[in-house]
DNA sequence: ATCTCTCTGTACCTGGTGGTACAACCGCAA
DNA sequence: TTGCGGTTGTACCACCAGGTACAGAGAGAT
């Protein structure tokens, strides 16, 4: 009863991972179970087997999303321990967004843009990896703030959110416009702003 | 036949701020003929006969949008020639998201984020609108430069992504945490390095 | 060998989506 | 008054989305 277990979960796991590809490609909403099952190689008794339903399947993808920022397992890290760590985390979504020619978003934030009154509990999933990140970069300010390198009218909370949201604006201007240069120029930005706070001169 | 001429263009426009206002509500993938065909109190008759398809009428409901911004008819104003000027442009469209309790993002960003490979006129369409609003902001900052109100460091084009991006990203994040705390503190770190450029103290 | 339990494949069903066909209508011109 | 243009209403349709039902198949435990 082992081995079928093991090839259970492996089977989960692809569909898990087909469908966090296509939301991230196209949103939850343009993708079909069908599609799904495409993807993953699986079979409509599997999908509806693991998963009481294709919402419930968003969810579990987010669920996996946010395991995988807490473990630090995840695509782009969020361990910032420094200026150097901090700068290299907007720069590695730049890359990501890159890598896919510049035709997709944030994967957090495509789903976000979609999601309506009726889907509560997807929105308290993002709403809850927003949360996450924005304890992990805030945690950083604060310690820099601890050593005296930030300047007292810096906010560790405002930073993080600051940092979160231009990122997320930067990269939905280059979804649309499908370049990188306004990503580019706007993390430029966003990272001069943030260097302002800093008291010892940086880079 | 000037009274039917006119009938039908109510109409026709009827059917647009319906849609319009369906799309901003729950995107354009979410939204059914039927349920715009219901909003507008129209029939699937008059439907297809001043639209070819449901993306043809998200194309012409961009057109609109388009319009009603470069005529300045728009409920946003994008005619800047103040700093205070710039401080509304931000603040007014917080101002409108709060009016939909934070259930709302841009108009534009949430048709952006769904945007697929098979919707590249929309891409278009939409890269199009922000590229005017870009050159609005961007004019502002030439003018401000060509008076010596900005260091050289200021360019033009690059603050005026800035804003876009950063107003993008704050509305998509309130959207997701249903509150407007981090819009409006994270408008403020904008402005915040904005003013860093400005040679004269402002406010 | 049988029972059981999870896993897997296929057939099917209901409702909605996007769209067409077509008939009627209204105001006016000749 | 018939004709003609733009306008409007309703019936219909093919397709696909999301989901159910159900029948096996494989690997243990007995």
């Amino acid at each position: 009863m082992r081995r079928q277990f093991v090839r259970g979960a492996e089977t989960r796991l692809r569909i898990i991972h087909s469908a966090a590809d296509l939301f991230h490609k196209q949103g939850a909403r343009a993708t079909s179970p069908d599609e799904i099952i495409e993807a993953s190689r699986t079979g409509k008794g599997q999908f509806y087997h693991y998963f009481k339903s294709k919402e419930g399947l968003i969810h579990e993808v987010l669920q996996t999303h946010l395991d995988e920022i807490k473990r630090g397992a995840s695509r782009v890290s969020y361990e910032i321990n420094s200026w150097k760590d901090l700068e290299m985390w907007f720069d590695a979504q730049v890359e990501s967004q890159k890598s896919y020619e510049m035709t997709r978003g944030c994967p957090f934030g495509t789903l976000g843009n979609e999601v309506t009154d009726n889907d509560e509990l997807i929105r308290q999933d993002l709403s809850l990896i927003f949360e996450v990140v924005k304890n992990k970069l805030a945690a950083f300010f604060v310690r820099e703030k601890a050593k005296g390198n930030l300047t007292k009218q810096a906010d560790a909370e405002v930073l993080a959110d600051f940092c979160i949201a231009s990122m997320q604006g930067a990269m939905l201007m280059g979804k649309i416009k499908r370049s990188s240069q306004t990503v580019e120029t706007t993390v430029q930005e966003a990272l001069t702003h943030l260097r302002s706070y800093f008291v010892k001169a940086r880079r």
